[in-house]
DNA sequence: TTTTACTGTTACCATTCTGTGATAATTGTT
DNA sequence: AACAATTATCACAGAATGGTAACAGTAAAA
């Protein structure tokens, strides 16, 4: 999978560049949006765009409105997008199967978004609800952040979306509670390992009948099935 | 197990010098990228680099995808990032093997990093998903750590985890009590050699039929053939 | 302001895991 | 074969790990 960054700060290209090919991922970059007009124009033409708002010269935005009109294609975009009020009306807002994530942001979500929205358009699926991220009854909406068990709406608090998102979109996967901790607890990572457990045990009880959909392995850590 | 510390600031590399050779390894560094490389392709090739990201001139990043290309070797890294909006993307997060730590670090988690990375890299199993170290019809899942015995899941305690994925990412060797017991009891390395028959035996009957996949011999120790 | 929700810590209890000693079985040696 | 050394297996207690409730501090909302 091909993925094009445009982003005019060298540095977050290097670091999304760096851990996307670590990830798997054929990676171009261009420091602006002519440049990577060129590229585009000239064939090289990725399954997905990483898109700083921000540009100098021709913005983001207008970038993604020539490749729309020039190329008429549907090739998905994710927006990046410095946290300010301006930018915060679109934290979480999604069109035409496009996504914003705000700056800053964790490697861990990018990647995550990026998988989701690959497979997504991979999928074919319309882009309506989000991506969604399934794991037996329950159904995680990454871009309205929303829960659903079987249907029914969970309401979860941020740590406990996190958590939940984490195992659900590495099923089969077994995360030790410091390898969660190291993941999302981004700002004090020196958290106790038992947080891990009341948070879990939280999530559980509001799963109500669902509660062993996490599971865990004394000595390994939690995991989905 | 020769560790390679690239950072521009001296004191930093004193700093980590210092307490990684106290903590028995052996240490080279650098100040500069390039200087690193020049090393390395004389043939100084550590077991693990210590990679500072902002460096002056080459980046630690692009040392990193020069090492990869040049040398198609996957020798960890954990790199070293200043705590700022830029890296903080990057805290907790690990994609491929590598790691990362943030500046400031404490000595502690350098070292319970290093040695982590050390130990996965020993026991020939990288963190990229779904690694698979097969022996006969035993396959084990580094990532999600779960085993199978001809695609039928077993489940182990952590204990028989460890000593089985030992014994099968070195088949044919032949470990000893006390190297089984040096190499997995790091924190409490008293016990009984006794132990590890019990461990053995209990990982055997779940083996069932494959019971004899884990063979003895006298007075030499333990070896998945 | 008050109120509410969220998060991290602690304590207590339940469960699982692990180490040990006893004893039986096997292997190697004379 | 007989003996010694080594290994296999069992049962049990103590240790480690996990589940949950209650509490307090903090941040967000009313």
């Amino acid at each position: 999978m091909k993925i094009l960054i445009v982003d005019d700060e060298a540095d977050i290209r290097e670091i999304l560049a760096f851990n996307l090919k670590a990830a798997g991922y054929e990676v171009f970059e261009a420091g602006t949006a002519e440049a990577a007009l060129v590229g585009v124009r000239q064939g090289r033409v990725p399954d997905l765009f990483l898109l700083d708002v921000m540009l100098p010269g021709m913005s983001g935005f207008k970038l993604a409105d020539v490749l729309r009109k020039e190329f008429k294609n549907s090739t998905p975009i994710i927006f990046l997008t410095a946290r300010n009020a301006e930018n915060d009306m679109l934290t979480g807002f999604s069109a035409g199967g496009d996504d914003y994530i705000s700056k800053p942001f964790s490697m861990y979500e990018v990647l995550a978004r990026v998988k989701a929205v690959l497979r997504r358009s991979s999928q074919g699926s319309a882009g309506q609800s989000g991506e969604l991220v399934q794991a037996g009854p329950v159904s995680i909406d990454t871009v309205a952040k929303k829960v659903t068990v079987n249907s029914v709406p969970l309401v979860l608090s941020k740590k406990e979306y996190d958590i939940l998102l984490m195992l659900a979109s590495n099923r089969g996967r077994t995360f030790s509670r410091s390898e969660i901790i190291g993941a999302l607890w981004k700002e004090a990572p020196c958290v106790l390992e038992r947080t891990v457990d009341v948070h879990i045990a939280r999530i559980r009880s509001k799963l109500g009948e669902f509660h062993d959909l996490i599971v865990n392995r004394a000595g390994f850590g939690y995991s989905i099935q």
